[in-house]
DNA sequence: GTATGAATTAGCGTATGCGTAAAGAGGCTT
DNA sequence: AAGCCTCTTTACGCATACGCTAATTCATAC
């Protein structure tokens, strides 16, 4: 598990004009790979051994090194002695092991923040995100839909004061990222969802921990459950 | 977070006379220097060059980093460049962010072995480490209670048949481990703890899963108040 | 064709070397 | 005493070197 908050998912590769404050070469290699698994442009299933990375990246070895072993650590490769790293297939089993963790660990989230109340700078942003996703869904627009969910959730989970949990609910969300986008044109409009995404913030508002808890409980296992359906239906076995 | 559930703490330190398959060095290093944290053996606070922990485990640089790389990304140590390595201290405010993640996490277990129903073998090992949870108790023995009670939970946590959600949990137990060891004999005696393993186990046997999640949910919350409490009025702001 | 063993290849685990730049020491100025 | 420049030290980040051994190829036998 990662503690320090991580940056966004922004790459800035190989060298970075003018990219803050030079980062090490282990972290660019962390980030680039990470960037590119995330956006499923490594073949899942397929190997890479550490000298076409190294070469990709043009680095040596070490850093590369490095990398995937916390890549390997927050389970997204697998590094197998001399076949190299692969990105590791996720099953509708690992997704339905990702959901339930999430299921708990952003009921939670949305009940502290209910109990605690959101500044109206946060609200907003809560708010915004719903407005994009129902804006998403005239214009039929997944993609754009997905982006506005991922920012609502990433706004609630951001407004959380335990930093731990931040990390952990960030770690498995972007475990899931990579399926999630692949079943995104399979899946039926979202209109449901949005829908309940309105209901958390009214929840949140009225300072109703058990409610908030309870729809985003509600939320997610719906979502999982009808991620689950979409992928033993079309045969999704590994992605 | 880490997805290959890890072996026992149990380590067999530099060579294993008859360890298994010849762990690498990365490995050793790794376990070697996670015992020693998680019992306590590097003093909070104080900082450990690559070079002394590469002469202390008798191995080069190279392996030593990357046990770095791991237990920094777990939350164990801190690397700061050009100061080394140092256990990261444990404030009363992260026992409450990791009690909650717990919590949540643990109670999701209880639920899920609870509505599934344990094999006779797996109800029996819960058993027993109440038992020796009682034994303890009746000789006042703190140290054989606590043994007892990470028996408990590790058994209740290996039941779940999410594989993530048992690493996850195991993560931050562990991190809990160190503060636990430290505040044991400053608790009152666990008595009460002891009947809410009892009534958990109950609850299991009766497959009723909303009451066993309530049962574990209160009975963690009681734990992170108690120790909250404990951490406070002795002025224990880091461990 | 399949199976078995030897020979070869090559990927990785680890050690080592090197350049950089940060931390610290010492001395100088005010 | 406080600031600040210079010099020294040295830890680390990374590249590179190398040996071990798993993986693969090939030859030979069935």
């Amino acid at each position: 598990m990662v503690i320090a908050d991580d940056q966004a998912l922004g790459e800035s590769e190989a060298d970075s004009p003018r990219g803050g404050p030079a980062a090490t070469r282990s972290e660019q290699a962390y980030t680039a790979l990470k960037r590119r698994v995330l956006d499923n442009e490594f073949p899942v299933g397929s190997f890479f051994l550490e000298q076409e990375l190294a070469d990709l990246l043009e680095m040596s070895r070490t850093p590369i090194r490095e990398a995937l072993v916390r890549l390997a650590n927050e389970g997204f490769v697998e590094i197998r002695p001399r076949h190299g790293m692969r990105v590791l297939p996720i099953s509708a089993e690992d997704m339905r092991e990702i959901y339930t963790i999430l299921t708990a660990l952003e009921s939670e989230v949305a009940a502290e923040v209910a109990a605690r109340g959101l500044s109206p700078e946060e609200i907003a942003a809560l708010r915004e995100a719903v407005d994009d996703m129902e804006a998403a869904l005239v214009d039929d627009d997944r993609k754009a839909w997905a982006v506005a969910d991922e920012r609502f959730h990433r706004s609630l989970v951001s407004s959380s004061s335990n930093q731990r949990l931040r990390s952990v609910i960030q770690q498995f969300w972007e475990q899931a990222h990579r399926v999630r986008m692949l079943t995104l044109r399979l899946r039926p409009k979202p209109e449901q969802s949005t829908r309940e995404h309105l209901d958390l913030v009214h929840a949140i508002e009225e300072r109703d921990p058990a409610k908030a808890w309870k729809i985003h409980r509600t939320h997610r296992e719906t979502a999982a459950d009808m991620l689950a359906e979409i992928l033993s239906s079309n045969g999704l076995t590994n992605l």
